[in-house]
RNA sequence: GGGCGCUUAGCUCAGUUGGUUAGAGCAGCUGGCUUACAACCAGCAGGUCGGGGGUUCGAGUCCCUCAGCGCCCA
């Protein structure tokens, strides 16, 4: 039934609902091995979906690369895979954790037992949690867990309904969150499968840490900021016989943490000192004057000192070189207390040293710069004037201030020794788009610490980790007690170890439980894992695992991708998923990048409500894999009018068959289940039209199989608007059977089913609301549960199809058209006289089709076909019939 | 500092191994209520393909170089 009026709006409401009602996205588990009995693995497609980080706010971004993931699940689902399309939460990590202090006014502590009957505070009336300066309300771990689950179930909710009605194909029974037991299960499982290996370690090293979250930083999260500062040339004193060394240095306030001086190997103004020792200013301690080849030699006097720490070149420095350690910044980014004089702090004079240090004891490391940088001007041994510079500064990427360095005892998983098998696996993926490798590379090669899974947080996957509670109150680091796998999800802040009773808990002889949590990554590099259900249902996981397809975006390569790599490597020796497909990011309308902080973000619902599901997608599977793309409601109404267009072509088409007199029950499109077959050869043009149809579903598959949703878009597209514009108005006349007779209209009508149901099923991963609509006039089931349009069955319809009389006659039309709209007259200006000049081989193209294009031209005599000699140039000739 | 990408009409972008006169949409202009569509349709106009050099019978496309923008890494 073809309604009279159709309309795009309301299509969401409308299909979402029936779509999750009738399961036609739910994965069949039974199903692959029906289609590939030997091999059930070849017949499913899976894909390890990026879980949004819930207590985020909603992103056109969001709207723009899930599209183009679900553009390629459709595909594939209408190829005849069967799909494994999750839905994950990523709710794990510091964003819920921060909101859901804020919004009830609650702190963890790890160390109070779990409270069953405990409720939470009130929230603050405007969300934002309970009145400033108010204590927060200290609770367990588990405890704090519930708030954060039960808050970002709300999140929760907004995504899937902006997702179910922007028309993801994902399957809702598969979803899951990264917090969840089961993720928690197999963070720990795998955890433990690292233990085992030797491939993670817990020890006391120099860490990236955040000052104001108190929280270690890994590499990958560290973020380089442009920030002024300025060189200070300290004067240090040769040992023995009195020269001077100046040297440059952004920190001047960690002077009394120096332990050497360093300079390139090669530069011959030091190599007459290396082996020597230097006595530094101020607090008069020894330090050694060493070589190496990380000193620039051209920068500021070519001699560095070494801090611990003052970068990460500092800790390399430290390292190779053998170095001392002196630690003055603690956790909170305060200088401590030092004992000068005492082990490790020689120096020349310990109560001016400690006088000196006495005005930085105890305040930050930005009031601690002034002060020294006075103390030295005083003392004569600061050089000259600061030199003002704007220079690199490593921050965490959710932080504010400058990171620093300090050593804590951390879980470390050992990236650094299996460099060179990653790079081999990154060669392994299928890249699309294939340059986004480098960044990969890049990444791997640079890599400078072991990956540092520890986060000093409450909402995360804890370690399944005990310490022995030693005779004098210490912990047994060096004898950690693990989890048994079969007891997982373990949380050490309420569960007990085994051989222990809960009494024991922090009491000599008794045991403790690891207070850290996983870093958000560490869990999120096992989606593969997680929405496979590794180790619960190995069939599931056969299936599915390694995942077809990876959908991410290109800023957390070095993060998601490269954890998931290095888990799938180490675990599994192969690769979590055989390709990847980065979308680029959403810009605002004027290409700026969207952030916060610049209140450019668009919010993709009312989007959505303005223009429609359909013209949203249309706008985001316009773009290429990879590439950057403005937000543009411009394209939005394009793709607004193709969906209307769609509507309104399919109508006009569809309305010859049920005037015919046939119901959707019989064989009108070409369809797997009701392949078309004529009663008589399909008129030339209308063999023409399908023939060309045929090339646009070989473009349109060899994109998508490219992961190329915006050139199959295109191609679709553009033969779409061509069908309507030349192909529907010279066939209109046959079609109504105004000429020809009653096997040139069924020609007609039979070239219309096929290329509606064919299109259709193209624009059904792109558009699946108004192809859906249409379809369903028709056709039983739904387009999304079609099969894929083919070429061959296409071609075998068109027998004999040449491409090009459709083309010549929408050329010779076109000119028509050209000519009443230069004499400004109406389309339905009848003509007096249609002549063409070309050559013989164009000419019998024109004669194929002479008859439609007399009709559509709104010509009442024949063609004239006049040839023309070789060289002369095609030309139609037009004149309008007279007035009145 | 090293690397990657981009630069085509006023705007947003196509242009797949080099091959007729470089395409589309939007905006603009001129027309048309046409029996699918006026939230529509038809037509027109608009470009020395970032600059320079090279390879080639032939370059938007390949090579070199320079510039601008963006990103990645250090």
């Amino acid at each position: 039934m073809i309604p009279e009026k159709p309309s795009i709006d309301g299509l969401e409401a409308t299909w979402a609902p029936r779509w999750e009602e009738a399961g036609i996205y739910r994965f069949d588990p039974s199903r692959p091995a029906t289609l590939s009995p030997d091999n059930p693995r070849e017949a499913v497609f899976s894909i390890d979906t990026p879980p949004p980080t819930v207590s985020g706010s909603l992103h056109v971004g969001h709207l723009f690369s899930y599209t183009h993931t679900d553009t390629v699940a459709r595909y594939k689902r209408m190829r005849g895979f069967e799909v494994f399309y999750p839905m994950g939460w990523d709710d794990n990590g510091v964003p819920t954790e921060r909101r859901v202090q804020n919004y009830y006014g609650v702190g963890c502590d790890p160390s109070l037992p779990y409270d069953p009957s405990f409720q939470p505070p009130a929230p603050g009336s405007d969300g934002r949690g309970q009145s400033p300066g108010k204590e927060p309300q200290h609770i367990s771990r588990p405890n704090f867990v519930e708030l954060c689950e039960r808050l970002t179930s709300e999140d929760e909710k907004a995504f899937e309904h902006l997702w179910t009605t922007l028309g993801l194909s994902v399957d809702w029974s598969m979803t899951y969150a990264t917090i969840d037991e089961r993720s928690r299960r197999v963070s720990q499982r795998a955890f433990l499968r690292l233990q085992e290996k030797g491939l993670c370690y817990h020890a006391v090293a120099p860490t990236l840490w955040d000052v104001d979250f108190k929280m270690a930083v890994s590499q990958a999260e560290l973020e380089d900021r442009e920030r002024p500062g300025a060189y200070y040339r300290l004067r240090f004193a040769q040992a023995g016989d009195g020269g001077d060394i100046e040297i440059d240095t952004t920190r001047p306030e960690l002077l009394p943490a120096c332990v050497a001086l360093v300079a390139h190997p090669d530069d011959e103004r030091y190599k007459p000192i290396f082996g020597t020792e230097a006595v530094t200013p101020l607090f008069g301690v020894t330090v050694p004057i060493v070589a190496h080849t990380l000193a620039d030699p051209e920068k500021g006097t070519g001699i560095a000192m070494v801090c611990t720490f003052g970068d990460t070149t500092d800790v390399q420095w430290w390292r190779e070189l053998g170095l001392t350690t002196r630690t003055i910044v603690q956790r909170d980014g305060r200088l401590g207390e030092v004992e000068w004089g005492s082990e490790g702090w020689e120096c020349s004079d310990p109560s001016i040293a400690s006088r000196y240090y006495g005005e930085l004891y105890g305040r930050t490391v930005k009031q601690a710069q002034a002060a020294v940088v006075e103390m030295l001007a005083t003392a004569g041994a600061l050089c000259g004037e600061p030199k003002a510079i704007t220079h690199p500064v490593k921050f965490y990427e959710k932080g504010d201030r400058p990171l620093e360095i300090v050593s804590s005892r951390q879980w470390f998983v050992r990236t650094l020794g299996m460099r060179e098998e990653l790079l081999e696996r990154g060669d392994q993926l299928a890249w699309h788009p294939p340059y986004m490798l480098a960044r990969y590379r890049s990444w791997v090669e640079g890599l400078n610490q072991d990956w540092n899974i520890s986060r000093q947080r409450y909402f995360g996957v804890p370690f399944p980790v005990w310490y022995p509670v030693g005779a004098d109150g210490s912990l047994g680091y060096s004898a950690p007690i693990f989890a048994a796998e079969d007891a997982l999800p373990v949380d050490p802040s309420t569960d007990v170890p085994p051989g222990f009773t809960p009494d024991q808990r922090g009491l000599p002889g008794g045991f403790a439980g690891d207070p850290d949590v996983m870093d958000t990554w560490a869990t999120s590099s096992l989606t593969p894992q997680i929405a496979g259900r590794w180790e619960e249902d190995p069939d599931l996981f056969e299936m599915v695992f390694p995942m077809d397809l990876r959908p991410q975006s290109h800023e957390i390569i070095r993060t998601w991708l490269f954890s998931t790599v290095v888990r799938s490597h180490v675990e599994h020796s192969s690769l979590p998923f055989t390709n990847v497909a980065i979308s680029g990011w959403v810009l605002d309308p004027d290409r700026k990048k969207m952030s916060k902080s610049k209140g450019n973000v668009v919010t993709p619902l009312p989007l959505i409500e303005h223009h429609g599901a359909d013209a949203c997608r249309y706008w985001a599977a316009s773009a290429h894999p990879g590439i950057d793309t403005a937000v543009d409601e411009g394209q939005m109404k394009v793709g607004r009018r193709l969906a209307v267009k769609i509507l309104n072509a399919s109508r006009f088409a569809l309305s010859f068959l049920e005037e015919a007199g046939r119901s959707s029950a019989e064989p009108v499109g070409a369809t797997a289940s009701a392949p078309l077959a004529p009663a008589a050869p399909l008129e030339p043009l209308d063999a023409s039209m399908l023939a060309t149809l045929a090339g646009v579903v070989e473009d349109a598959t060899r994109a998508f199989e490219a992961f190329d949703h915006g050139r199959a878009l295109e191609r679709t597209e553009s033969f779409f608007w061509s069908f309507c514009d030349d192909y529907l108005e010279l066939v209109k006349s046959r079609a109504y059977g105004e000429v020809g007779g009653p096997d040139d209209q069924a020609s007609a009508h039979a070239a219309l089913s096929a290329a509606i149901s064919v299109l259709l099923r193209l624009f059904a991963p792109i558009m699946p609301f108004v192809t859906e609509e249409v379809w369903s006039w028709w056709q039983d089931g739904s387009v999304h549960r079609a099969s894929w349009p083919d070429p061959d069955e296409l071609r075998s319809l068109a027998t004999g199809g040449d491409p090009a009389v459709l083309a010549t006659a929408g050329w010779v039309i076109g000119a028509a058209r050209k000519a009443k709209s230069e004499a400004k007259k109406g389309m339905r200006t009848p003509l007096a006289r249609l002549a063409v000049f070309a050559p013989a081989s164009q000419l019998s193209l024109v004669k194929l089709a002479a008859t439609d294009i007399a009709a559509a031209a709104g010509l009442a005599g024949t063609v004239e076909a006049v040839e023309g000699s070789a060289g002369e140039e095609h030309r139609v000739e037009v004149e309008l019939a007279e007035e009145g």
